[in-house]
DNA sequence: CGTGTGACTAGGA
DNA sequence: ATCCTAGCCACAC
């Protein structure tokens, strides 16, 4: 697979998370069969610009925290699109990101 | 081809 | 809980 094929399949995933919820970058790349490293999905997003289909914002680090919210518009962008879902930012970080975080590995349990 | 950088993560102190 | 380290891999020089 080349890398443009596995950036491809990591839209189709964060495309399918839910409104309102988010996940992490290590959970699509496991969804993935990681054949590439979590860091690559964050390539990916940064690539992603010109997929507007993507909800790039539902995507954050393992800790909840919007760390790509710089390579957004503005420096509150990413924020507001995650409050306008119904999201608690507190800090940079999801508040109980536990329990609005979506795992693809159990919701979808297949690979895309 | 080598090096540095980064939308990452798991593990240890 | 926080901080640090190693591993990670695509990309730009």
């Amino acid at each position: 697979m080349n890398t443009k094929d596995f950036y491809l399949r990591v839209y189709e995933v964060v495309k399918q998370i839910p409104y309102g919820r988010a996940t992490s970058y290590g959970a699509i790349a496991k969804v993935l069969g990681t054949p590439r490293s979590s860091r690559t999905v964050g390539y990916a997003m940064n690539a992603a610009h010109n997929n507007p289909d993507v909800p790039a914002h539902r995507v954050v680090n393992r800790n909840g925290v919007l760390t790509g919210k710089h390579h957004f518009a503005g420096t509150n962008l990413m924020q507001q699109l995650l409050e306008s879902e119904g999201l608690v930012i507190e800090e940079d970080q999801i508040k109980n990101f536990k329990d609005i975080y979506w795992d693809p590995v159990e919701e979808l349990g297949f690979q895309v």
